[in-house]
DNA sequence: CAAAAACATTTTAGACTTGAAATAAATCCA
DNA sequence: TGGATTTATTTCAAGTCTAAAATGTTTTTG
């Protein structure tokens, strides 16, 4: 193994734990503060993004999660009134999804909330940085992702 | 919201989907090439570099996962032969956990295997990047801990 | 037109995850 | 000593997630 090789997962295993410390203050952030959850949010801010409604394919194309997990998300977003299924004219398979009203007021504060804890749990790192680091890790994905269509 | 607020959210989301990306082929070729899962792998590893054994709050500490987590992953591994509760003298509460003979030999192959995985997602990082953005990452998580320490 | 293929979604079984409650054992301390 | 507290682990209920099978619908094509 090259000390290249070692470098890399060094980094792997870092950006791992990195993630995972700021996804998990957000999942107990979102629990507690607001007694929902990141899957919805993500759900959420996939329908808030395309307000004409998104099928279930496309959500779950979308968030990279299988077809019967977005199934049950939406469930239960619609037993809580904030999403709803609309029925597509001409296609008596496939559903519209879209927010309620009264999801897209919740998702507003979620979303409020969601960017000043993001600010807060990155605040070490300036807006320079930032930019930087999103770009290289955009060409890295992109170069990984071309690499997995072959 | 500031710019660099805005630059901040646009890292994270980048982030996670890198990592997304790469856990989601990792978890993958887990499944199709070794039948098993990330979980196991990371409570393996754990096991493996403590081979006087873990108790079971250990390992939950270390992976940062509830212990009842750790309970049912471990309930699998002993069932698969792969790893064991070993009764601590003196504490009849608690156990030291192990990797079997097997799961030591089942786990060496593991690890090679995600060595090589991870170092081909991240091919097109160089070794000197990695190192620069493993100590980058460290100083933010470091940052970060000692604040939510407070 | 009708069978076959493709498509959109749901269902299912099983693993993972959490926080909270329950159990059982060890320790503290009055 | 013995009751209260702490500690180690498991159990529980509920949500998340997956791949694969099942359902129902639409499109293709022979």
């Amino acid at each position: 193994m090259s000390a290249a090789s070692k470098s890399r997962l060094r980094l792997w295993l870092r950006l791992l734990k990195t993630t995972q410390w700021i996804e998990g203050e957000i999942r107990e952030r979102f629990r507690t503060e607001f007694a929902t959850t990141l899957p919805r949010f993500d759900v959420m801010a996939a329908l808030h993004r395309n307000p004409d409604g998104l099928r279930m394919s496309h959500i779950s194309g979308l968030l990279n999660v299988s077809g019967g997990n977005v199934t049950g998300i939406v469930d239960r977003l619609e037993g809580d009134g904030l999403a709803e299924r609309r029925p597509v004219p001409g296609d008596r398979r496939a559903y519209d999804v879209g927010l309620t009203s009264s999801g897209l007021a919740h998702f507003e504060r979620l979303a409020r909330a969601h960017e000043e804890w993001v600010d807060e749990l990155l605040a070490s790192v300036s807006g320079a940085e930032a930019a930087e680091l999103t770009s290289f890790f955009g060409r890295t994905a992109t170069k990984k992702q071309i690499e997995a269509a072959e």
